[in-house]
DNA sequence: GAATGTCCATACACATGTGTATGGAAACCG
DNA sequence: CGGTTTCCATACACATGTGTATGGACATTC
């Protein structure tokens, strides 16, 4: 066994296993993160595990860690950056759905479902919920609602866009730029710019086509 | 072993098995829906199982057959009903959400978790939301809105509920019942009958303290 | 009331998973 | 270059799960 520190296949570490279980928690969900399919994946076996976690509970819960830490992150940025009118803040969140590399719905989703069975999961989900939605309530404040409107706006938005998430509709960038008129008007009860519109449009049909 | 076949402990048939089995999917999921662990609730042996069913497979399907024949027709029942309102309409949808009598979330949401890893169960789902969305789009149809616009409010209200579900947010019925308004609203674009909104509250708020 | 059918217990083989104990090879350090 | 540290393989004990084979107890039927 030839050890190479820095080489192609150097050895492991715990941000190896833990990078191998958050893909598997995204693709086949908790209960599929077991060791021995870690193991497997990496090419070790089980003794490597062990050495650098204590459990696998150890491993569960710094996946958590590691969700709570990251993305909820990038919603409150976004929400609390001032902007011009309403429709170029809500097309700013809008930009969050479309884009994974801003926000990551596989790993919130599998997160979510996780937290259907485990009360500390639960909770860690629960604040990162009232957070979002609170951050995107702060959008339709300083739109001028009150602040039972622009709650349950911000619910509206939020909530939907988890719904989408959950009914794993699989569609196409094409497919969901195409309404986002009757969205806006819908989301913000008013006529959105459409000049704003078509160049969000055209910006994430670009970004998609690399 | 004394048998009575009519009696408290009658010999067990399949929709026991059925039954046991729809309950720890929604409360555990499908991946502890496990032949050992039905057995130990039912109190026998998993011999009885594998007499009625060829195989833990089988019984999944019979759990997914029992959930496409049952789940949708609330929906589509209430959406296609005529209204001689938006509002009514609407909170005719609403009822849905509110009632557990009419409309299961839990085992609709534990059908869509399996779905995220079952190609034969993610086409069901999505049939099954197709049609509750087509569905839902008519009641604005028949307000006088377009056809797109009619497509995505039925979705924002239907999506918007799905998501609240995905949340799992455990709020008692009259913090449901607090927004009802401003949720008409949202999804609406106009202003709700006031009389309409407070009937239908006094309704399931009454319904629940029984 | 003997044969047949219904429902379940028991025992067995096997697969997959966790966690522990132990030792061994490479890397590092003095 | 000998000792220590780092990382992993191997072997073991145990738990939980599926599916099969077989037989036994009760009920039904003729």
């Amino acid at each position: 066994m030839t050890r190479k520190p820095k080489g192609q296949d150097r050895t492991l570490g715990r941000g190896d296993w833990i990078a191998a279980a958050l893909q598997t928690l995204i693709e086949e969900g908790v209960d599929s993160v077991k060791v021995v399919r870690l193991a497997d994946r990496l090419s070790v076996t089980r003794g490597s595990f062990y050495w650098h976690f204590k459990s696998r509970d150890e491993l569960l819960a710094t996946l958590l860690e590691a969700w709570e830490a990251k993305n909820t992150q990038a919603i409150l940025g976004r929400a609390e950056h001032p902007h011009r009118d309403l429709t170029s803040a809500v097309l700013d969140i809008f930009a969050l759905w479309v884009d994974r590399a801003l926000f990551d719905p596989g790993l919130d989703f599998a997160i979510r479902e996780w937290a259907r069975r485990s009360t500390t999961v639960h909770d860690a989900v629960r604040r990162a919920d009232d957070r979002r939605v609170k951050a995107i309530a702060g959008i339709y404040r300083r739109a001028g609602m009150t602040a039972i409107d622009a709650f349950i706006r911000a619910r509206i938005l939020y909530f939907m866009q988890i719904g989408y998430y959950a009914l794993d509709l699989r569609e196409t960038i094409e497919e969901r730029m195409r309404y986002l008129t009757p969205y806006l008007r819908g989301f913000n009860g008013e006529e959105p710019d459409e000049s704003q519109v078509a160049s969000f449009r055209r910006r994430y049909l670009k970004q998609a086509a690399q």
